[in-house]
DNA sequence: TAACTTTGTTAGTGATTACTAACTAACGTT
DNA sequence: AACGTTAGTTAGTAATCACTAACAAAGTTA
């Protein structure tokens, strides 16, 4: 049932939290293996190399949101909105409880370099994006939400309004309230885009 | 007048291209004489370091976002939506010109680790949020934009936005549409908050 | 024309990188 | 008790990094 050992966990773990404290380019086997305590070698005896630590977080991330979000969207709602807040809420929560995976996840442009890497990436993205344009096809469907838009476009505005409410989060060193500014960006969205 | 030599500028347009093909991680001296034909000691003639080749590289694109959008802000339109889609009209053209220039300015993560780069970015960053904030303030009390939503969650739904509008462009590698892409969110959003 | 400045070169520096070879102690299984 | 596996160690590897010393050719200026 466990996909990964405790240790692999530690690895992973120590992983986001050097990326997110002072980026990629001071994630080494070296300094990594000393937040552990490990020998550097010992490293090698979890993962077959770096980069496998960097797809297998990403790869811990996406099944743990999987999951989540899933069980949000077979649970039934009152309306469509309320379960774009839901899904938000789940999301916004688990970025306020471990801040350093936003780091990694939202940032396509630091391993631009690796195929295999920016893939797992795009996984990520694609499991809200499909998320989302399921929630807005079946809002305008039922005549919840506007059809003043096409689904693609309400989707683009709905996920960048809320990646750049993290993303502002994030340059405020966490300072700011992500859970009160991400409700506040999502209720204007709703605002305009559910009829009454 | 002119701030940077010839040279300078072709070092730093080099580095820009590097950085958009093969990331952040691929931009080393020795790539960067390559492609520019020089041997890697020449660079130091023109920048004292590899750190400068990039601070002068976010600088110089600040500058002449600064120009442009300055010139925009200081020309009268009919409405405050006009000059909205005035000012990203002139954005998505920049990048539409120069595709690898986004690589760079919408990856605050890739230089997360140096603090004279961040501040780079974030004065770019802070550029546009100003002047959006400054036009949703005034559309806002001359009474053709909605107040259903306070000017800083209004600006984050406008320039998140467009923001993932540019980031779906760039994973499409360029593929897709970014003028007619970015007309069409932001005359959604426009049609959303303009009151008639 | 002599001296200086600019812009380039070749050859090399020490530091750091991801990763490996070889070995060992602890532990589970038969 | 014998044996194999697991998870760690020390000591190294070649490759690559940003950067420098020393020198040279060409253009500019006195």
């Amino acid at each position: 049932m466990q996909q990964f050992t405790d240790r692999q966990i530690e690895i992973m773990e120590a992983a986001t939290d050097r990326i997110s404290k002072f980026g990629i380019q001071n994630l080494t086997i070296k300094t990594l293996a000393q937040d552990i305590g490990l020998s550097e070698p010992a490293l090698y005896r979890h993962f077959k190399s770096k980069n496998e630590i960097l797809i297998s977080l990403l790869e811990y991330f996406r099944t743990e949101m999987q999951n989540r979000i899933g069980s949000i969207a077979s649970k039934p709602t009152d309306t469509a909105g309320d379960r774009l807040r839901a899904i938000f809420d789940s999301q916004l929560q688990t970025f306020t409880n471990k801040p350093e995976i936003v780091s990694v996840i939202f940032a396509e442009s630091i391993f631009h370099f690796d195929k295999s890497l920016t893939n797992k990436v795009s996984e990520i993205m694609d499991l809200m994006q499909n998320n989302i344009n399921a929630n807005i096809k079946d809002g305008q469907k039922s005549g919840q939400y506007t059809t003043l838009m096409g689904v693609s476009t309400l989707t683009t505005i709905i996920i960048g309004s809320m990646r750049m409410t993290v993303l502002k989060w994030k340059i405020s060193g966490h300072k700011s309230n992500l859970i009160k500014d991400g409700k506040a960006v999502l209720e204007g969205i709703l605002k305009m885009i559910e009829k009454k």
